[in-house]
DNA sequence: TAACATGTATACTGATCTGTATATTTCATA
DNA sequence: TATGAAATATACAGATCAGTATACATGTTA
């Protein structure tokens, strides 16, 4: 009996995700051919097409991926950095420091796909979308943890989304003016944000 | 005797160049091939490999024009908004939402022309990355001369780019959760930090 | 050993891509 | 009318693209 029947559970299966997941991140999503995927993953190409349709079945594949990783290891990164939500939303910007120290940091892979495929009802700009939005979730609960009223917390996580979403966008664009500066700039705008939305909260209130 | 000599002031380079500019910003540049630019712009291949060496000059071609274009309207709209250099920094939210609900809107041509060139020394990536200096440096200019001393005024400028850029992709990624919000809620982010970085400037100093 | 799923190798289709070669047309100017 | 630049039409080169067809190898399980 064969356990490991397609899509799950397939060593060659993994190795592509892992393959276009750094390809497209590094070099986009047109520019990277099947072909050169294939020979960087030691795959045959019939393997490809037996677990996926297509090239954009791929794509989502890698988006899929890559958002489960970014996300985890954002929230436990944030979640290791400090113990109280308000802590937390500070930390979200040290988090982001450290990627963007990442030699091989190329920007958010979703905002670089999004940009590649511009309808909105084509399913990887799709992704793109609800990545973005799991984030903004993830961002407005801990405003709301942290005693951020509504519509406060919305309005704080949208706010502080905006200044993440900006300071990644200006590491890739400008890396060499941005490196470092653009997360520790965010930071500090996200303090003032945060001091503003809580203001008369007390501090380190009923943490989650 | 012939007066326009390529490359400047003839109507089909420039009617190349403003073909390019719309089919790149609404498909991207490499799902935009050469033939759709010639088929829409109404112009024989040899026409275009006469005016620009390969598809690369014509993109940056392009990008010159939108950069043009692009800055002259934002901070025309600006001064035209507010006439002290704090209300102009406010009145470059306002001209993002009016840019964002553009139905044509598709982002920022530049962020997205950097995703699908990642190498950094390439010309159409850095002619990205100097785009974005320029805006910069034209909010760092406002910023000083609202009366923001220095380092404030960059570090000012930078939050504020920031929160603009943030606005562009979110817009650009979500626009039905962002259409009108995200413009908004940057304004609102970027009031409180203007009040903070020019605490105790008078309002309305000399106004330039 | 027989059955079966996974993966491979090779070759191919048909489309599309950027860029070029060549010969011709259009048209204002001198 | 003669010159010469701008633009065109057509065809092509050479590469790459996504995806398919077919036959074969491998390894595990029943």
């Amino acid at each position: 009996m064969v356990r490991p029947q397609p899509p799950a559970m397939s060593k060659k299966r993994d190795q592509l995700v892992e393959t276009a997941l750094t390809l497209f991140s590094r070099e986009g999503f047109h520019a990277t051919g099947i072909d050169r995927v294939l020979e960087a993953a030691g795959v045959a190409k019939m393997t490809l097409y037996k677990h996926f349709r297509s090239k954009e079945e791929l794509i989502l594949a890698a988006l899929r991926l890559r958002d489960e990783r970014w996300r985890n290891r954002f929230m436990r990164g944030v979640e290791k950095r400090a113990k109280d939500p308000r802590g937390r939303l500070l930390a979200m910007f040290d988090e982001l420091a450290d990627w963007f120290a990442d030699p091989g940091f190329s920007g958010c892979m979703f905002i670089n796909a999004s940009a590649e495929y511009a309808e909105l009802d084509c399913p990887i700009h799709a992704a793109c979308a609800e990545h973005k939005r799991l984030v903004e979730k993830y961002v407005r609960e801990l405003a709301e943890r942290a005693g951020a009223g509504q519509p406060g917390a919305g309005i704080l996580a949208a706010q502080l989304c905006l200044l993440m979403e900006g300071a990644i966008v200006m590491t890739r664009v400008c890396p060499d003016d941005n490196r470092g500066c653009a997360a520790a700039a965010a930071k500090q705008a996200a303090g003032l944000l945060i001091d503003h939305a809580l203001a008369g909260v007390p501090t380190d209130a009923a943490s989650g």
